[in-house]
DNA sequence: TCAAAATGGAGGGCCACCCG
DNA sequence: CGGGTGGCCCTCCATTTTGA
């Protein structure tokens, strides 16, 4: 793709070169934004043409002077070219500056015609035309062209200004801002404004402003400057602008010399540059490197964005917490002779907190996130758990004057913490080690810990489900449908044996493994997905079916908060369009469990935005 | 309808080059 | 020699398109 004027071809890239010199490595992105709606990323890859543009970026104060003399070269007309407002200096200008690229007639100009975004996928058949073409505004003589101004000298500093250091106030910002409203304003003609509205003041351009312009450019290539500079000028200058001037010089005289050299020469001082640097970034010390990284990542724009994340995170866990603690509680010590060893009487005023029909299966949370099926009986003396109560203290080692606090989740599940007699929570041995966030993770205890109940004791973890319909449907107990509530039970217990460490089942627990997703029902909607190969290549997204996003998912944006067996909340962004999807946040999720292709996640749909997960190690057969 | 692929946006790491 | 920046390549994320 060229751009055209009067004849005159000039590489896209050169245009991308010219502003990629005066926006830092940092910014030069919010560039390619721009142009990317003229090509593609991949065109831009292109080798650049070899005329190459020079200007600095040093000193972007300068960028409309430079604008100013690079659009000479296209022999293309500005009218006045200003500077730009920053926070160091004023703004002397007197007139609005523009060019426009006239786009043709292309399915991008109609595309933009019809105020569609320009975003998306551009494949090449709906890149723009082969070339734009920057229109000639005004005929004007040579000897007016590229009219500049200067304000005066001391608004200039002389230090340097970092780029990103401009953020707020960069001119180039706001004209690009001005760009896009432009663009909207104008269909087939793309109007670039370079503009400032706050001065007034001023008169034509005097030789020395055009100097000042030159000085202010010394990071200039001195080729560059040429046509710029105006010889026997230099004598009515400041001493300092003189010590710039031979600076530049001194510059150029290097830069000649440099020149010079052969192509061995540069080599070998090239090689010196290169091991100085390796042998600098060897005696970092890991602190510094760290440190570097931390400043090289403190520039504003991104900090506010990590900061901005950070603080929605926080603000949902704290939701989720807050949530949490408005949920009906109640606390019981255990004691034989209260009889709590053999059912736990629920306090009276606190039943009216359980669903209508008390009566029924119940499941209990313990602090490891395992679930116990506990049958709630109601009779005249109160309501009681009972029937899976005892197996819920073996399996926690509950003794005398041991607390638990009972909080009521909603649907007969009372999630279940527990504290010892020195009245800190208890903290099981088997603890391991937090994965992802704060909470404290936790598989079921080791029967070596735990007094052991009997119906689990020596199963193989990956058994658990099975063992866990064998005591839900115990003979001795009241028979449960596996479509109850406690099926949780079998997802859960599971997944809490698929440990985060990963120790693949044999394979004859693998055939168990694939059995029992199949079996897997709750009351909660859910839906199973197997993950492939497309999960996680080339991009981490997982594919949500279409009924059940109709059927239960919102229809815009979101983040769901999922939760595993561990209680440890991973948040993923919900995308819904022609098919809905997890994408954000699947990354952390899918290396946090160390999830592989094959192994089945089972999302239970918890909450509005809420999930639950289901994980099931890899099974060859999937 | 959905899995897979394509595409763009944003940003990071490394190295070479340049300048003071 | 140290620091700043560009070029190149890469990853990750988000979205759209394609084709079975």
């Amino acid at each position: 793709m060229e751009v055209v004027e009067g004849g005159l071809p000039v590489q896209v890239h050169q245009i991308d070169r010219f502003f990629g010199r005066f926006y830092s490595r940092r910014s030069r992105h919010r560039v390619d934004r721009f142009f990317g709606r003229f090509y593609s990323r991949r065109n831009r890859r292109t080798p650049l043409p070899t005329t190459r543009l020079c200007l600095h970026n040093r000193r972007p104060r300068n960028f409309f002077s430079q604008f100013s003399a690079y659009i000479r070269r296209l022999n293309c007309l500005v009218d006045e070219i200003s500077y730009p407002t920053t926070r160091r200096r004023a703004i002397r200008s007197r007139r609005t500056s523009f060019v426009s690229f006239i786009m043709p007639d292309t399915p991008f100009q109609r595309k933009h015609d019809q105020s569609e975004s320009f975003r998306g996928n551009q494949r090449d058949g709906a890149q723009p035309g082969n070339s734009i073409h920057i229109q000639r505004i005004h005929d004007r003589p040579e000897s007016s062209r590229g009219n500049q101004r200067v304000g005066d000298n001391e608004e200039i500093s002389s230090q340097r200004e970092r780029v990103d250091d401009l953020d707020e106030n960069c001119p180039l910002r706001q004209w690009i801002r001005n760009i896009r409203v432009a663009a909207q304003l104008e269909n087939s003609r793309l109007i670039l404004r370079i503009s400032d509205q706050q001065g007034t003041s001023g008169g034509n351009r005097s030789v020395e402003n055009r100097d000042t312009n030159y000085l202010h450019g010394i990071g200039e290539r001195v080729d560059d400057l040429d046509e710029n500079r105006i010889p026997g000028q230099e004598q009515s200058l400041l001493q300092s602008q003189r010590v710039e001037i031979r600076r530049g010089e001194n510059s150029a005289r290097r830069k000649r010399a440099r020149s010079k050299l052969t192509n061995e020469q540069r080599a070998v001082i090239r090689d010196i540059d290169t091991s100085r640097r390796k042998r600098a970034r060897a005696n970092q010390t890991t602190e510094q490197r760290s440190l570097c990284r931390d400043i090289d990542t403190s520039r504003p724009h991104r900090l506010e964005r990590k900061k901005r994340k950070v603080m929605e995170a926080e603000s949902k866990k704290r939701m989720w917490e807050e949530e949490e603690d408005m949920r009906p509680k109640f606390f019981k010590i255990i004691h034989s002779n209260l009889n709590t060893t053999q059912h736990l009487r629920i306090p009276p005023n606190f039943v009216k907190h359980i669903s209508t029909e008390p009566s029924g299966r119940a499941t209990l949370e313990g602090p490891t996130g395992s679930l116990w099926s506990v049958r709630l009986c109601v009779s005249e003396d109160g309501t009681f758990l009972q029937n899976g109560w005892q197996d819920f203290l073996k399996d926690h080692s509950l003794g005398n004057f041991e607390v638990l606090v009972f909080r009521y989740d909603g649907n007969r599940h009372f999630n279940v913490q527990i504290y010892d007699t020195t009245r800190c929570e208890k903290q099981y041995g088997f603890q391991e080690p937090a994965i992802s966030s704060g909470r404290t993770k936790q598989g079921r205890p080791p029967k070596k810990l735990v007094g052991s109940s009997c119906k689990r004791q020596g199963r193989p973890p990956i058994c658990q489900m099975v063992q866990s319909k064998a005591r839900i449907t115990d003979p001795g107990t009241e028979a449960v449908s596996l479509e109850s509530n406690n099926t949780e039970d079998i997802g859960s217990s599971m997944c809490n044996r698929s440990s985060p460490s990963r120790t693949l089942p044999t394979e004859k627990e693998n055939a168990k493994v694939w059995k029992d997703p199949l079996s897997f029902t709750s009351n909660f909607p859910y839906f199973m997905k197997c993950l492939t190969k497309s999960s996680f290549q080339p991009t981490f997204v997982l594919h949500i079916p279409r009924k059940f996003t109709k059927a239960y998912l919102p229809r815009c944006k979101s983040q769901f908060v999922v939760k595993d067996w561990r209680g440890t909340a991973w948040i993923l962004n919900y995308t819904c369009g022609a098919t809905a999807a997890f994408c954000g946040g699947l990354s952390a999720f899918v290396k946090g469990h160390l999830l592989k292709e094959g192994d089945i996640c089972i999302f239970e749909l918890k909450g509005e935005l809420e999930m639950r997960v289901h994980i099931f190690p890899i099974c060859p057969t999937s």
